[in-house]
DNA sequence: CTTTGCCTACTACAGGTGTAGTAGCATCAC
DNA sequence: GTGATGCTACTACACCTGTAGTAGGCAAAG
């Protein structure tokens, strides 16, 4: 049967989408989350509400503070380990292998190799560069 | 609400396991299906003949021939295709940059560069070499 | 203080998914 | 032919997911 929804579980596609929301926003509120959403997506505002509640049931995002009768909340699972873990799951796919998976890349045309040299260059830098950086996008906390 | 089980519809996580068995075995029954799973991923004998049915339903495989009273299937959907698909979803979490997710595999340390290299030589090779690969790799029917 | 409005906690529900049971027909070994 | 076996078609069912409605509370506006 299917996954429970404690801790750290799976995310649904839905879930994903909000928890990304969040990750734009930083704290933020239901409707914050719900306004943030393109006119395409948009869904309703106990709709919102459920995904959020279900995202900290996950532990996936934690409430911090009310303010007025609001709820805020925040994202605890932070979206480089969402990735990696979406990836991890893909790689199975590949027999865990991730160069078939780049092979898949190039060979659907997805990537060019000319992206791999470009990314190469900026691996090589970023690793034997200077010493490590450890700032990554400028964070403002909201 | 979630997607329709008609043609081309996504496969879920187990009807995926299944379709690998199909083309790990090609043309196959049910029976060989279920035995050829490991010790650990056993189920039930109409689990995996629900699968099937439900993998024939999204057109994935197709029933080719009877023996005796016995229905074999055949993948449609192939290996490829599949996988390509798959890598498409996940892409959209990266927002469509392939770049971002093989930079994500090198920062995990998934990947590493000596796999890239490796992988532009061959794909160099591949690709400049002749004239155009048609048959990629040994596809032994089935 | 009452009204108005946004917020939250429940509840709901249809369709998907994982897993499996049951009934009945087709075959094969006698 | 007859019984033993295995196969297929239904049926079942609990849990997940996407989406939303409802009731009731707090708080700002008047």
């Amino acid at each position: 049967m299917p996954k429970s929804r404690t801790a750290n579980a799976p995310l649904s596609r839905a879930e994903a989408r909000i928890l990304e929301q969040c990750w734009t926003l930083g704290t933020c509120s239901v409707r914050e989350i719900l306004d943030s959403l393109s006119e395409d997506e948009r869904v309703a505002y106990t709709t919102v509400q459920t995904l959020v509640h279900r995202l900290e049931q996950k532990g996936a995002v934690r409430r911090v503070k009310k303010i007025g009768n609001a709820q805020l909340f925040e994202p605890v699972l932070g979206r480089h380990e969402y990735r990696r873990g979406v990836v991890r799951e893909l790689l199975q796919l590949f027999g865990g292998s991730p160069r078939l998976l780049v092979s898949n890349l190039l060979e659907s045309g997805t990537i060019t190799l000319k992206d791999l040299k470009a990314l190469q260059d900026a691996a090589r830098t970023a690793t034997g560069d200077s010493a490590r950086r450890k700032g990554r996008r400028g964070r403002r906390h909201v």
